[in-house]
DNA sequence: CATTTGAAATGGTTTAACCATTACAACAAA
DNA sequence: TTTGTTGTAATGGTTAAACCATTTCAAATG
């Protein structure tokens, strides 16, 4: 047995033999290289039916994947249709989702990627940040003061906060890549917060402490200083939730 | 116009009102929970039809769905049918594939994001290598040795051994969030490696020189010393194609 | 024993119809 | 005029029955 050739990971074995996969990929190229708009809306199934040549139920099944890949999304009744969707991380984040949820990935290696791009985040954030940005970070400070009360009601927003945060920094940073990546570490990351951290007070009051050190090293511009805050504060969680966990399945 | 109550990011609308949708989240179930087993077959669409009680389109509309998660792959012809796939981290790379692309990421954020992954990685790399991961790393090396003759069909060939040896270095530090974050990296700045690197021998050759310099680094498990090997490899060639890349536009 | 051939199973596609939902315009009532 | 009602048409969701193309495998053939 031996390959024809070295198969390159960037091509794709091109099993273009069912009609439905040329109109999906017709549509896709549309949407990503901007001729269809975020927003704009696709003629309906019949017309496309018929601007593709295919069959109703073709086109569907085309609309169908693209609806899964989060391209489009449909709207029933009169000017229904397929509307082209925002760029958007959910379909990631789901595809995550699952690897985590039958174990394929473990919470361990998603904590650790975690921590390393936080702690790059955090860094570059330190580098750009502007008067406007810092005056936003120091907002949401002041909004988990406000919820420093121990209600355990509190205690899920303090941890929303914190995300918010975080995500803030990402976007202070000025890459996409790491903002659309650490948006995903989080959608999937935060359940685990949910069922691991301590519902105790003292945690949402570190988290305070942490993010106050933080918001003081930006405004210093010490972006070495702001790396290893974050990526302590990063891991402190880290290591409780894995505290946890471990009691939670011995 | 008031929200009904504050939008939870894990809970999803609930607009299970398409039969296709029961039909997903049903045969999804069964596989998620094991009782279907990754390579088992699933009866064919006649029968699966009479077991849902739907028909045949938009039985298949649901199969469309779940071949788009890569929880089953379709095989045509007698004894053909859907095959239920082992959980892999294709999915995620597929769709965050799609994110960059979609994002129109240039090539300054997406070599800004792998430096700090690729460094990451170098030093947990570094930490973790056995006997037989630097013997892979150092027959890659070999590899290159004997494609720098400056033949021009070789440069490419170089390139792509590179890649293999980043991705290499993403196994052995045995993280699966790094690994297919990088590859996905790689997928997508493949272009630019091919359409602003200089095709000279001397870059070839600098690639040799970088990676034995960080093979040996390795052997040392000297963690700190490969990743700034790896970071300075990543950003004399990332600074290589933005000085084309600028030439080409000015 | 090897090869050819043909039948059956199965996914891929088409056609034509009907239902359910939605937006909107026309109309009616206040 | 404003507001509420109603009908209608556009549109996605679903169904049914058929035919084609591919693949497998067993039977026939050499």
């Amino acid at each position: 047995m031996v390959k024809p050739f070295q198969m390159n990971p960037m091509f794709k074995k091109a099993k273009q033999n069912r009609a439905f996969e040329d109109v999906v990929s017709q549509i896709q190229e549309a949407i990503l290289e901007g001729s269809l708009k975020t927003g704009e809306r696709l003629p309906g199934e019949r017309q496309l039916r018929e601007t593709f040549q295919v069959s109703r139920g073709t086109l569907r099944e085309a609309l169908r994947t693209l609806e899964q890949k989060k391209l489009i999304q449909i709207r029933t009744g009169m000017r229904g249709g397929a509307i082209v969707c925002p760029v958007n991380t959910q379909p990631v984040s789901e595809s995550l989702d699952l690897l985590l949820r039958y174990q394929k990935i473990d919470l361990k290696e998603l904590a650790e990627f975690r921590e390393e791009v936080e702690g790059a985040v955090a860094s570059m954030a330190a580098k750009k940040a502007k008067k406007k940005d810092i005056k936003e970070l120091t907002s949401l400070l002041e909004l988990i003061k406000t919820l420093l009360d121990g209600k355990p009601e509190n205690w899920r927003e303090v941890i929303k906060v914190d995300n918010q945060f975080h995500l803030c920094l990402a976007r202070i940073a000025g890459n996409r890549v790491f903002e659309s990546v650490l948006s995903i570490v989080y959608d999937n990351i935060f359940r685990y917060f949910d069922r691991f951290l301590p519902k105790e007070e003292g945690v949402t009051e570190r988290i305070y402490k942490d993010l106050y050190g933080i918001v003081e090293a930006i405004k210093r511009k010490d972006d070495q200083k702001t790396m290893t805050l974050i990526q302590d504060h990063v891991k402190r969680f880290d290591r409780m939730m894995e505290a946890n966990q471990s009691k939670v399945f011995s």
